[in-house]
DNA sequence: TGCCAGGCCGGGT
DNA sequence: ACCCGGCATGGC
């Protein structure tokens, strides 16, 4: 059982990186920069998130310690085009005011904590939740955790792999028990996952031509 | 135009 | 313990 899910998560994930290539997001970029894309894309296109990041850098403040000190409601203003503006303003000065208060504002301290401690503290984050966690964990920490998102999920199940009602832990539970423990490999299957998920899986109008997963439903 | 986007929290059952 | 509305902007 186990090899048969070890077995066909590696055909998904050669069949994915096959047909769409290496997604490659986070190469040569600060992982401060990543952590806080990770709240910013929270239900949110990353486009958007885009705009708001170019507006932090214009002012220079993409840094723990300007954003420690600058006004909420200054920062909810210059993030204002990634939407859910003034809740993420909050959220991203609740997480810089836990690294500089807990690691002096330097990402390699925070990351040189035992991991899963570390990610129950990031929880701890008000605002912070399981996928966001994740991401800054792998990403701009490049510690071995499977991210979860809708599209992982909506995958999946619509290829009926998993269960409906499966939870987040499980689900993540799921890859990690059955693929190698890699870093790389789980940045870029998330990755993969995500953009199969824009072309092929969008919510209400999943378009499944040319859909490099089709041959999930050959036996169906 | 309506739908969609790399969630998460809090209040009502 | 679940369920669901609210949160907001911009691109296609």
């Amino acid at each position: 059982m186990k090899n048969l899910r070890s077995k066909i998560l590696k055909e998904i994930y050669e069949k994915l990186l096959n047909y769409f290539g290496p997604q490659n997001w986070w190469s040569a970029k600060d992982p401060f920069e990543i952590c806080v894309g990770a709240i910013l894309t929270q239900n949110t296109n990353w486009g958007n998130v885009e705009k708001a990041l170019n507006n932090l850098k214009k002012f220079s403040l993409l840094d723990p310690l300007k954003l420690y000190y600058l006004e909420v409601d200054k920062l909810s203003q210059i993030i204002k085009p990634c939407g859910f503006h003034n809740l993420k303003a909050k959220r991203l000065k609740a997480f810089v005011k836990f690294l500089i208060e807990e690691y002096q504002g330097e990402l390699e301290k925070m990351f040189l904590e035992k991991q899963e401690l570390l990610r129950n503290k990031l929880l701890g984050i008000k605002g912070l939740g399981k996928e966001t966690v994740d991401s800054i964990l792998l990403y701009a920490g490049n510690l071995p955790f499977f991210v979860v998102d809708a599209y992982t999920y909506r995958i999946l199940s619509r290829h009926h792999l998993i269960s409906e009602e499966i939870t987040y832990d499980e689900l993540q539970n799921l890859f990690m028990e059955n693929l190698p423990e890699d870093v790389k490999l789980y940045q870029e299957y998330h990755a993969l996952l995500v953009i199969c998920g824009k072309v092929f899986c969008k919510n209400k109008n999943p378009n499944c031509n040319n859909c490099p997963l089709t041959f999930l439903t050959r036996d169906l």
